[in-house]
This record gives C-alpha cells, structure tokens and sequence, in this order.
DNA sequence: ACGATGATGAAC
DNA sequence: TTCATCATCGTA
C-alpha cells in the first residue's frame, strides 16, 4: 500500500499577540498577509500590498503626536484593534493599532491587492466609522489572516510615507512597506 | 491644478 | 463658536 504525503494550508487568523510589537516590526509583517471582509453576505480576502507605520507621539506624522484626544483614545488603548477616520470630509481611512497599551501606534492600510490607495481600500471593502475601536476579530467582519504563505527578504521595499509633509523630519523616515509588483 | 466635504483640535 | 487643517480622490 502507498502511502501518501498530504499538505494542509491553514487560514489563521492572526491572534492578538502578533500584534502587541513594535509597529515597525508589524507593519512589514502584515504584507503577503489578508485582510478579509465579511460585508452584505459575502467573505473576500484580499492580499495586503502596502502599508505605513505610525509611531507614537514623538512621530510627528502621527495623529496622536497631539496627545491623547477622542479620536486617538484608541491608538492608546490595546493591540489588534481597529482605528478608522474620516479626512477630508470624505474617505474613511482604515489602521490597526499595535503595540503597548498607553503607546500609541498603528499600520495604516494603504492598498490591497490591486486597490491602490487607503481611501479606495475602505470603499471597496465597505469599511467605515462603525468600525472604529472594534477588534480585528471574525466577530466584527474584518480582521486579518495568514494563509500560509511566505515573502522573501527581497519582496519588500520600503519608502517615506504618502501625504505627510508637514512632519518635518519624520516626514522622510522609510515607514512605507510595499510588495514589489 | 483644483474642488469636494465634514470631523477634529485649538483658539478665542 | 469660529477657524485652519487634514495619513485623499476624481476630474480636468
């Protein structure tokens, strides 16, 4: 009798845990990962392409570089949580926060598989200010998974972050991780 | 190049 | 209560 090797790729949702790291650890990681959506009866994962990480106070690019506020209360609070705004009076713009609880710091999701643009992202998959302070979790309808599959070293590229000239300095930090396409 | 469009935080 | 600003996008 044959035997038979049989491989078995497990779609996992990423715990709690991977997210209470450093967010420049996290914002790389989270590229060849998925974020999916369950939205009006429908599941769909979608590759995540390109992030920016957001670093605490001193990280003047950062929302809560003013400090804690209403809208950044949830930058403060713990991991693997989801920060949604509005800007510009028009696109909702998705993060999840890392890190410490009381650091506030979060990976802003800049494109998805062919979606370019973090204001294209939230339309597409229907994400808005309701899920804002909810956790990445199945139970809220999004939340991110690994699939299985692996990036190698030369995958990544890194560049400063989009739209943040105003931050000086930090305006230039390479805190951008993109898949090559 | 520019207008849309409304929340946010700070100043008064 | 007013004001400037804003982690953007579509159209021109």
């Amino acid at each position: 009798m044959m035997g038979f090797w049989y491989i078995v790729r497990m779609n996992t949702e990423l715990p709690q845990s991977f997210f209470q790291r450093p967010v420049l650890e996290v914002a790389p990681d989270l590229l060849g990962k998925y974020l999916v959506r369950t939205h009006d009866g429908a599941e769909k994962a979608y590759l995540i392409t390109d992030v920016e990480a957001y670093d605490g106070e001193t990280d003047l690019a950062c929302h809560a570089s003013k400090g804690r506020t209403p809208r950044t209360e949830v930058m403060y609070g713990e991991a693997g949580y989801w920060y949604v705004y509005l800007i510009y009076g028009l696109h909702n713009i998705v993060n999840i926060v890392t890190g410490d609880t009381d650091y506030p710091a979060a990976v802003m999701v800049r494109g998805v598989g062919a979606i370019d643009g973090p204001g294209r992202v939230t339309k597409a998959l229907g994400i808005n200010r309701d899920l804002n302070t909810l956790p990445a979790k199945k139970e809220t309808g999004l939340w991110i998974e690994d699939r299985g599959y692996m990036l190698t070293k030369d995958a990544v590229v890194t560049s400063p972050r989009i739209g943040v000239d105003y931050a000086g300095e930090w305006a230039q930090k390479p805190w951008r991780f993109q898949l090559v396409d």
